[in-house]
DNA sequence: GCCGATTTGTCCGTATGTATC
DNA sequence: CGATACATACGGACAAATCGG
């Protein structure tokens, strides 16, 4: 993201999580932010719209742009915008350890194609990981990714960072992510997989990911142990 | 909302969504598109924005602006952008009962600061309704209303819908919403209010809503039986 | 491989409307 | 009423990516 516009949102969204800009308080006016960074009216609209929409501020028509986001209670395992499960996990103060445990290649049946939103008959890399953190089995990730857009991907990579394989090798971009939170009963997989202790049900996150031609290359069904899940979100009325 | 943006990008999601545009489709063109709705290259581009904010499209240079949505899977209580939970409830083809358990005026302590993110001794308008869907009590919702900000609010409002009385009788506009989803053990109390058959567990939506003044007016603990609940979010990268 | 047409992305400058103070 | 501040829209320019000849 190498624009004006996000340069000025970066910078504005650092201060106010510094405090530089505290809760309730005004951040300058469009005018100052112009002189400031000196560039136009719609340049610095366009930074403070991205600050609104990731629940930042909130424009106040004849008043002023006004704080809204404080510092969040810090829960066990926060998600939330797009990020890989290092990035997650650093953010958390945690380290995670992947172990892949199935890595192969289908072909989409009626069943796959249901649970995965892929054609039948397209062909998968079908990827299964969990993630240890806090010295325990956390989570369960099933993934499939279209095989013609993850070429190359091995087990060993699946165990490191496949986005950042796929960002910094192929050159992917990664953009639009469908998200759908359920609460499902563990199976005797997750149970054996996972250190569940006496849960017996399982946050999951289904992510469907579209690259930036619009392709939906890949879908994950993950996991969680309930006591390690916390998502977060922001909705803006008319955005 | 009545600008030409808006009505543009209404325009073009209804579209989609009667499947004249259907997935992995190309919309016409900025171009086109400025010729169609008789405007220019910038107000196109600001509803091509928020289509794709909301996961409809995605666009990709040089090429066009491609179709990302398909008609989702059913599922039994779907939520997601700003609703009411009537609005959420006609989606899903239900219909809402609502009893209000509690209604009290109260002034906010540490615990309850803690729990709503209110500041200790603000005057709250505390409220606990429990919902009936399917004929079965389904949701729990505890919140807190600003006293400030809900003038008037009476057990009979509560009962149908606060939020449309806020926007209609008082003219409130409801514009950010942060959410944070995680599972909790069910309480005592839980049992008591809901069908849980032999769930033991809770999806736990924690809401806090601001005005369009900026001011955080309510915070609302929404406790679901986790086999009516589904949450369903997109999150695009750069916005 | 190159060039030109098409299409999206960013930015500028200006004008007008609406709400607050 | 005027000054300030955000909201919408216009029109123009150029950059970047894609595609076809």
């Amino acid at each position: 993201m190498k624009s004006i516009y996000y340069d000025i949102y970066k910078d504005l969204r650092d201060k106010i999580i510094a405090g530089s800009y505290p809760y309730q308080s005004y951040i300058p006016s469009e005018l100052s932010l112009i002189e400031e960074y000196e560039c136009t009216h719609n340049t610095v609209r366009k930074a403070l719209q991205v600050l609104t929409l990731h629940g930042f501020v909130q424009p106040i028509r004849g008043k002023g742009v006004k704080v809204i986001w404080q510092q969040g209670r810090r829960t066990r395992f926060v998600l939330g915008d797009i990020e890989t499960m290092h990035e997650a996990a650093a953010k958390n103060g945690l380290v995670v350890e992947t172990s892949v445990r199935c890595f192969e290649h289908i072909v989409a049946d009626q069943k796959i194609s249901e649970l995965t939103g892929f054609d039948v008959g397209a062909e998968l890399v079908r990827v299964e990981r969990v993630r240890r953190l806090d010295g325990a089995n956390l989570i369960f990730d099933k993934s499939c990714f279209l095989a013609s857009c993850v070429p190359g991907l091995t087990p060993e990579i699946a165990a490191d960072s496949i986005f950042t394989y796929l960002e910094g090798e192929l050159g992917m971009e990664i953009t639009t992510s469908n998200r759908t939170i359920t609460m499902e009963y563990a199976t005797a997989e997750d149970r054996e997989v996972l250190d569940l202790l006496d849960f017996d049900m399982l946050a999951v996150l289904d992510n469907r990911t579209f690259n930036s031609e619009g392709v939906h290359f890949e879908s994950t069904m993950s996991r969680h142990r309930p006591d390690y899940f916390t998502f977060m979100t922001t909705a803006v009325r008319g955005y």
